[in-house]
DNA sequence: GGTGGTCATCGAATAACATCGATGAATCAT
DNA sequence: ATGATTCATCGATGTTATTCGATGACCACC
């Protein structure tokens, strides 16, 4: 509570407030991507993940990707938090654990920052009358 | 050196290691797609994004979207996150301070994880000749 | 010029994160 | 069993991020 944005309450802007968002994320929905986005917002997670998806059988032991350049208690680090975002999927095979993409995952973030970039476009294809 | 990785300085690796990585992100690759996920790790950015992304003509002013439950000086530190990480352009026009998306951005880091699903996959049907 | 409204910047407090060395748990070879 | 190897967990530390209130800059209008 405690009045957070008072302008928008009654009808005192003039020109600037139409109510016509069409579909805006919820704040449910923002939060579970952002704790995706959160997983990949980090360059040695990024590395981590990408050699794990280019790898021959779609799977990589951590000894295939640990040489990025940090402890191998930090990758173990990393890993986890890839694992809890959903992003990863691991499995002990014997001696060594082998990672891979959690499938439909990376393809459904894709897909959502695609839709927002159409979004912007159909908006200006509909702007065009306006030249 | 430091030897952080040791493992893969030799010959040890018995049945693990092969130097078969195709297309794995460079260090400097990884931190600049790392910004850009970082300014979408948060679920008022996220929100806002979504906002200025979904509205009429492709573009909205600070008070068509600030109302994410958060002050206002924090909406606009947010907002100056998502203009400097490039996935938002802003424009004055009188009293009102217009964001819209940046062309191609999302459109560009939605297609980087399509692919990253997509190498995966297609792993996993070279994987086939195993069965 | 004065006033009201929109947005950005500043400074400070609190929380979260990345990284490391040391250590533990599980597996395989000798 | 003993030792070596792979990976995860723990505890500590330094850095970074989020958020707010207060304030400043800019514009429009009377």
């Amino acid at each position: 509570m405690t009045k957070s944005t008072p302008h928008m309450s009654g009808a005192s802007a003039t020109a600037c407030c139409p109510p016509l968002v069409t579909a805006a994320l919820s704040e449910g929905d923002a939060e579970i991507m952002a704790a995706m986005f959160k997983a990949l917002a980090d360059p040695v997670r990024l590395r981590l993940l990408s050699r794990v998806a280019s790898h021959p059988n779609g799977e990589a032991c951590v000894c295939d990707i640990a040489d990025v350049g940090v402890s191998q208690p930090t990758v173990s680090h990393h890993l986890k938090k890839l694992r809890e975002a959903g992003l990863l999927t691991s499995e002990r095979r014997g001696t060594w654990v082998y990672y891979r993409p959690a499938p439909g995952v990376l393809a459904s973030l894709g897909a959502f920052l695609a839709d927002a970039e159409k979004a912007g476009e159909e908006d200006l294809s509909l702007a065009a009358r306006n030249s």
